[in-house]
RNA sequence: GCGCCCGUAGCUCAGCUGGAUAGAGCAUCGGACUUCUAAUCCGAGGGUCGGGGGUUCGAAUCCCUCCGGGCGCGCCA
């Protein structure tokens, strides 16, 4: 990346400078670089002389003069100046510019993604929801994050495992079971109760519906427990299957779907358990198992075995960071809603109390999505069965400007949804910008094929001089800084912007030069800049999930 | 009461581990199609970055405090 090698050059530059007895200072393990705001200031800056002058007891632009003075030469720089109160601004020559579009134009160069893998394997885990319901909107936004955190860590390297954790071991799985049931037993003419905390949606009756399709008054003769779980066994996966389509339909595909039953069946929760308890942080009180979790920064113990025998959903956490870990995965990333962070002291406790250290862990935390139709806010409640169906959402807006929608906002930022209005956001959802830009591209590139011109690779890109070329030149390039950058932070909408700021720097080019011309060399140059940018449009959508379509 | 997140243009939101004159889209107003896709482009207006302290060469960004909103604080998940 160009920032490392301007950081090479700098700190050769310093420890020169340190070696002339010129300025006395440490040698700083980072020097950072930053795009500047304004053109005026360069293509990338460093306040390196500015943080080092107190050190030094000079002025920052005395330490600054000491550092150019002593930069080695590189083709890339062109020139570097002192500004401001200590900045280093550097100006990068075309060579490197030309570079930058040559690598882009290739897609066998891997532009924007990391040369060769980081050797660390990641397990993302996002959506995973109970199998109790059909997959709602706001699902929909964990997925589109999730799917976008797993292609960005593997942009930069990383062997990432998409994983699904589904419960069907809880309580949750009991309530739907018997809420299938009971609405199984009604349509058999039984005025059977349906559970307090039952589930209520449409789809439950459905579900019933077809389980007496399949078995008639069969299960009516079984006793209740044998019955229940007759039940569950039949409902449960049909929900998961609808799931799983759902999520498929929307462009989500895990390569790990993981039953928290299974967890139970191996023996993996008692194992944690048993773990815990040899290193004394396992007590028992009122005939429960408690995880003394507050040694370990948590608010209070935790329950992992209740009192009538039954581990707790946290006590299926514990056997699965240990299950997550044995596979051999170096970091873990939990994507939950915002309504769980209540729970990540105890995870985090219970992964160190297991032997892994906290930092191989994070857990970004998706904020709620507010529904709002006809200019009112819908609740969702799972258990009430009020529920948008993403669905409905994929069959009103689409896959593509749905996700995009989910992913241009922080993920800190609650999401307001507002269905009439995506709905009729056909021509004024960004995603279209973007997606016009990469079909209007491949339009002009169709029209110069028509006429015999075809991408050359060894096309003179100095035959571009217009601003608007060189604009687009540099927005080009930042991609490279921006997907590691968005990848280390989690920060999947940090793309989205970018690609809309490389489609309205492409605009502002194809208003101010026209590509094929009489001038077959600048014709050339400037397909070149065109197939450049069409892969950096197309690697970047494809990055947040979201298709780069040939023709609109 | 305690904890986490949010508060930036009329609206929806960006703003990286503190940097130079705070940005984008939408909306509003005014312009641009005999030319490779007008789902486009160009221009204009619009701000006490919730309030107040502090840290420093420098704060929307870090710390404290207050106000306002969301979420959580189970032997539910």
């Amino acid at each position: 990346m160009i920032t490392e090698q301007l950081a090479e050059l700098t700190r050769s530059a310093l420890k020169g400078a340190i070696a002339d007895g010129a300025i006395q200072v440490e040698a700083p393990e980072t020097i950072a670089f930053e795009r500047p705001k304004r053109r005026e200031h360069g293509d990338w800056a460093t306040n390196v002389a500015m943080i080092l002058a107190k050190e030094a007891g000079a002025r920052p632009r005395d330490v600054a003069a000491a550092i150019v003075d002593r930069l080695p030469a590189s083709e890339f720089v062109e020139v570097v100046e002192i500004a401001g109160p200590g900045f280093l601004n550097f100006r990068l020559s075309s060579v490197w510019l030309h570079d930058v579009v040559r690598r882009a134009a290739d897609p066998s160069s891997g532009f924007g993604r990391a040369a060769q893998s980081s050797g660390l394997k990641t397990n993302v885990e996002y959506v995973s929801a109970n199998p109790t319901g059909p997959t709602s909107v706001v699902l929909g936004r964990h997925a589109a994050v999730g799917d976008a955190m797993a292609a960005l860590l593997e942009a930069v390297g990383h062997e990432v495992t998409r994983e699904y954790y589904f419960n069907d071991a809880g309580r949750q799985v009991i309530q739907f079971a018997l809420s299938v049931d009971a609405r199984y037993r009604q349509s058999l003419g039984i005025d059977a109760a349906f559970p307090e905390d039952g589930y209520h949606g449409e789809y439950v009756t459905e579900i019933a519906a077809a389980l007496r399709e399949e078995v008639g008054e069969d299960l009516l003769t079984l006793p209740d427990e044998e019955r229940i779980e007759r039940v569950r066994r039949f409902a449960v996966p049909l929900i998961m299957g609808s799931i799983q389509a759902t999520l498929e339909r929307f462009g989500t595909t895990f390569n790990v779907w993981f039953s928290e039953a299974r967890l139970h069946e191996r023996g993996e929760v008692m194992a944690a358990i048993d773990k815990l308890r040899e290193k004394g942080l396992i007590e028992e009180l009122e005939g429960a198992i408690w995880f003394l979790s507050s040694r370990l920064g948590d608010d209070k113990d935790r329950v992992v075995v209740r009192s009538d025998g039954t581990p707790t959903y946290f006590a299926a956490d514990l056997g699965y960071v240990l299950d997550k870990f044995a596979r051999g995965f170096d970091d873990l990333i939990y994507l939950w809603g915002a309504d769980h962070h209540g729970t990540i002291p105890r995870l985090m406790a219970a992964a160190e109390a297991l032997g892994f250290e906290r930092s191989r862990i994070r857990i970004p935390l998706v904020q709620t999505v507010r529904l709002v139709r006809g200019g009112e806010a819908v609740k969702g409640s799972k258990r009430a069965g009020v529920i948008i169906p993403l669905d409905e959402l994929i069959d009103e807006v689409g896959a593509d400007a749905a996700r995009y929608t989910f992913l241009t906002r922080s993920i800190d930022a609650p999401l307001t949804f507002d269905i009439d209005q995506v709905t009729q956001q056909n021509a004024e959802n960004p995603v279209y910008y973007v997606q016009y830009a990469h079909a209007r591209i491949c339009s002009i590139l169709r029209k110069a094929e028509e006429q015999g011109v075809r991408f050359d690779p060894d096309a003179r890109l100095e035959q571009m001089t217009h601003p608007s070329e060189e604009s687009l030149m540099r927005k080009l390039a930042t991609y490279e800084e921006i997907v590691p950058e968005s990848a280390s932070q989690l920060a999947p909408q940090k793309i989205t912007r970018y690609v809309e700021e490389l489609a309205g720097q492409f605009s502002s080019f194809y208003r101010d030069c026209r590509v094929v011309s009489d001038d077959r060399e600048l014709t050339l140059a400037r397909i070149a800049l065109c197939v450049a940018t069409r892969n950096v449009i197309a690697s970047g959508l494809g990055l947040v999930g979201v298709s780069a379509p040939e023709r609109m």
